[in-house]
DNA sequence: TCTATTAAGTGTAATAAGTACACTATTAAA
DNA sequence: TTTAATAGTGTACTTATTACACTTAATAGA
């Protein structure tokens, strides 16, 4: 059969928000464009979606792009489609947003992009309509940590109770109280404790846990509510 | 400047999964296609992105264009973009999912579609991936009518208790106990009670209530949570 | 080797939220 | 006036959440 006549075909991207967690606050990871326009500008890793991929694959093409990395979390936010986003042409962009280990992260991959690590307080004026899409990624992150397991995937694989808890603290920006966060995080059992410590946060040291995996993904759904004023959840 | 050269450009559309509730269960209302290819089989309404709308637009137009109704509830669910979801060409499409009420919905302008409205149950073989944007809706209606008071946009300005508690029912798929379910409802402070009666559906006559707008808008973040097992949360 | 320092680890009581459960009230129709 | 059908209401129990402080382990430095 034809093609569909009369109808009028758009450039589609993609962009990427980029989460890692530095033992102390979630970043974002920006580069520095590359083209025209706002060349040399800061900016979200993104690229046009090619006719032979899917909006998953360009997504995870451009994600390896920058990062060298493979099977990362993934997903997808929402499309932005103003119709003046983009200043040169009618462009569509589906945002996506990772969660990485930020220590697997390759630097020397990204050298290419001048890609820089930002504070999530600290981010730097924006390309287009790209400001949009890092506060909707921060309000999807928090909604959904508060719902689903989701933290884990900026955590290296070993990880101590005493680093979950900075980042439960770090993205939902409050504190909590170890006693509570220890039990309610131990009673999903999602957590297996090691007998090796991690000496490096402290003298006496903390054990390290990692994920049972198997509840993982069968728990994935129905996790707990971390948030202590549910008036912040917001979307 | 000039444009971006050397990408492909793509069609793009919206389809919109409408849902609405005739009291006693949820319903998509479907069309039978205009056009070729799968001329005469049930799809959901949609379209092709213009040049000059956003896909915010484009999907409340397509939404007015089947039902006559504007200003109703209507958000973007999930872009689906498999390279061979449209065997014409290469179509990206961004699904909205739309709550009505059913009664305002004017049947006079879906002739033209042959619209109809199906139970959820019983939705039939829809053209493309319209079953997984389906799927994904029923998905995403359930997720966030549990902890979102937007279940309210499927009934009347006024309604009853047994009304709510039968729609919370019917999309929850299970019981609850009627005492505890309008101290749970009334709790919010989102209902103000009503002098008059509904008597179509008993001899004694129910009490309606309507929206505390304010209220509404204040606690729309955070509402409750009605799903009695939270295994049951997809997505 | 003794002491000081630092973060890790642990339990209980009080409060709040959620769940289970059954009878009375109202009204229309027979 | 009796019957039938749905609306409306309260309490006891269980579970979940919150608030809160001391002890332990291990290293570093005296």
């Amino acid at each position: 059969m034809q093609k569909y006549s009369k109808q009028t075909r758009l450039l589609l991207a993609v962009d990427c928000i980029i989460f890692g967690f530095d033992g102390d606050a979630l970043k974002i990871l920006l580069i520095k464009r590359g083209f025209q326009p706002e060349k040399g500008n800061w900016s979200l890793m993104g690229g046009f979606v090619q006719v032979n991929e899917s909006l998953d694959q360009a997504s995870n093409r451009i994600l390896k792009q920058l990062t060298g990395l493979e099977g990362v979390y993934l997903e997808q936010l929402h499309t932005f489609g103003d119709t003046l986003r983009d200043p040169i042409e009618r462009t569509v962009s589906t945002a996506y947003f990772a969660l990485i280990d930020i220590h697997k992260y390759e630097t020397q991959l990204s050298n290419d992009y001048h890609a820089e690590w930002f504070h999530l307080k600290r981010v730097p004026k924006l390309i287009f309509d790209q400001q949009e899409m890092v506060e909707t990624a921060k309000r999807r992150i928090r909604y959904k940590a508060a719902l689903h397991p989701i933290l884990f995937e900026l955590l290296p694989s070993r990880f101590t109770l005493p680093q979950l808890q900075t980042l439960y603290e770090s993205v939902f920006n409050t504190t909590i109280d170890k006693r509570n966060f220890s039990k309610r995080v131990l009673a999903t059992g999602l957590l297996i404790k090691l007998a090796e410590k991690d000496k490096a946060g402290s003298k006496r040291g903390a054990y390290y846990y990692h994920l049972n995996m198997k509840n993982y993904y069968a728990k994935f759904q129905a996790f707990m509510n971390f948030i202590p004023n549910p008036d912040t959840l917001l979307l």
